[in-house]
DNA sequence: CGCATTTGACCCGCGC
DNA sequence: GCGCGGGTCAAATGCG
């Protein structure tokens, strides 16, 4: 077989070389295109890769045929797009074709047909391992962030129990120690404006404020989610139950827009209380996960007081178990954009969050908003922007499948605005990018709308493809992705490099 | 009958 | 100290 690539990401018409028809004659302005065999005999089939859509070529009107021989019967086609293949009855100089070449041609349509089909399942076996590897990376991207935020965290403990060791030498050792949580704390005290100076001679009753409001906070989750009556004053007894407890009080916010109760974000979950909430006609839900005994992560659902059509859902905590994939995405998204809010809390926030991928992760434009006043630090994602009316998003435009439709036109749509930030301390942390937007749309080009209609969970794909639009538009997840799939194919030395992948993805199409 | 939901009571933190 | 509001519990209720 000889090497022939088509690029197909726009219609494209077919045709033999020898045939007079010029496709270029029904372009708007009726001015015909020369195609150009460089070097070659025009009467040969000479077919090849010919960039149709090139600015250059299209403002000279002039196509250019690279010169790459394939003979006639081992045309192989990579495209998955409507080919209208013309095929003259005369030649060139006039002379009929025989039936015999007719006989050629269907032969060649069924070869491409049938090539058509094994690319076909090759693309969809490299984008199914496009996801795994997405996947992969997602949680590896969390736990590296948890790892660099529990590093820091016990690199400022230490700074501060040097700090109030100095400053205050009748605090007993149980007082200092009650303070390692204090990263979360300055970001609850300084949200409500009463950050208290170290410095001060108020070091005494900050210390009893931090105990008090540790013993709350930081109690592990199974005694807060087991009974209200245990000793409230737990002391953490290793990082890691301190980093569950502040993850558990961080909260994720989404808003999307859903005539549902609630969205399904592929978890199991059961109510346990439903109360009115000061300024807001419509209740509030609680639910708590179920999908394995004491799981910490609850969520509240309630519709927007502004517009009752958008749902907000409230995510806290981590999930203790293995999550079903239809799961996974929601999840790693929320656990990871309170990975990402932790970390903005430390003193070095501007730093550490713009070296922090997943912020640039989800970074689009006028989609998530990083809160501080509320009582607790929250994350909103903001998916309730209007849906693009690209004809790619039909089959999300199906009211049926609205409640992610918004996410993922939302990620797409998500070039205007500005992120925005509610208190001072992020300010710093400017996030602008438009590539999402692009790279969203090129993960939808290869996304065949038909395959998230028939899954038997109908939010997986679309919310799947929300989280994995975000983290293909980091340009680290790209290299990553790149590397990882050239490890997997193993083996003709090529490498992707990110610039190439839209071409990849365009072929994989 | 078992499970999920509903709903009033209760707990707790916070502000005045 | 008191009241308010958020959050949770658990008995009652509903449903398949």
């Amino acid at each position: 077989m000889g090497n022939f690539t088509l690029d197909t990401s726009e219609p494209l018409v077919l045709f033999n070389k020898t045939s007079r028809w010029n496709p270029f004659s029904m372009v708007p302005g009726g001015a015909a295109a020369d195609v150009v065999a460089e070097g070659e005999d025009n009467r040969r089939n000479v077919l090849s890769e010919m960039d149709l859509f090139s600015t250059r070529n299209r403002s000279h009107n002039r196509v250019v045929v690279k010169k790459e021989n394939f003979l006639g019967n081992d045309l192989d086609l990579n495209t998955g797009l409507n080919l209208v293949t013309m095929v003259s009855n005369r030649s060139p100089m006039g002379d009929d074709i025989s039936t015999t070449g007719e006989d050629q041609t269907i032969d060649k349509l069924k070869d491409i047909q049938n090539e058509l089909e094994r690319m076909n399942i090759e693309n969809q076996r490299l984008r199914e391992m496009c996801l795994q590897v997405s996947n992969n990376y997602n949680a590896l991207q969390t736990h590296f962030v948890t790892l660099m935020h529990q590093q820091e965290q016990e690199l400022r403990n230490e700074n501060i129990q040097n700090q109030d060791q100095n400053a205050n030498d009748h605090l007993s050792h149980d007082q200092v120690s009650v303070a390692v949580p204090r990263q979360f704390m300055e970001l609850r005290q300084s949200t409500h404006d009463q950050l208290i100076s170290r410095d001060s001679s108020s070091e005494e009753k900050t210390v009893d404020r931090d105990t008090k409001t540790i013993a709350r906070e930081d109690t592990p989750d199974s005694d807060v989610w087991t009974s209200n009556k245990v000793p409230k004053l737990v002391v953490p007894e290793n990082m890691e139950h301190t980093n569950d407890a502040t993850m558990r009080k961080v909260r994720v916010s989404v808003r999307a827009r859903s005539d549902a109760p609630m969205i399904s974000d592929g978890c199991q979950w059961r109510k346990y209380g439903q109360k009115m909430a000061k300024g807001n006609p419509c209740p509030r839900a609680y639910y708590r996960c179920t999908m394995a005994v004491g799981c910490p992560v609850r969520k509240q659902v309630q519709r927007w007081a502004d517009d009752q059509t958008i749902l907000v859902t409230t995510y806290e905590g981590t999930h203790n178990h293995p999550l079903p994939p239809a799961a996974v995405a929601m999840a790693s998204t929320t656990s990871a954009a309170a990975t990402m809010l932790l970390s903005g809390s430390t003193s070095s926030v501007d730093g550490f969050m713009n070296s922090n991928l997943l912020a640039q992760a989800i970074r689009p434009p006028n989609i998530a908003t990083i809160s501080a006043s509320a009582p607790f630090p929250t994350i909103t994602l903001d998916l309730t922007h209007p849906p693009n009316s690209t004809p790619i998003f039909e089959g999300y435009n199906n009211p049926a499948a609205s409640q992610f439709a918004m996410p993922l036109q939302a990620f797409h749509q998500g070039s205007s605005g500005a992120m925005v930030y509610n208190q001072s301390r992020f300010s710093g942390l400017q996030l602008s990018n438009n590539e999402l937007s692009n790279q969203v749309l090129q993960y939808q080009q290869t996304a065949p709308p038909q395959h998230h209609q028939s899954q038997p969970h109908p939010s997986f794909g679309h919310s799947l493809s929300a989280a994995t639009a975000a983290i293909t538009a980091d340009p680290n997840f790209t290299a990553a992705l790149a590397a990882a799939i050239t490890s997997i194919m193993g083996g003709n030395g090529s490498t992707i490099s990110p610039k190439n992948e839209e071409n990849n993805n365009r072929e994989l199409g």
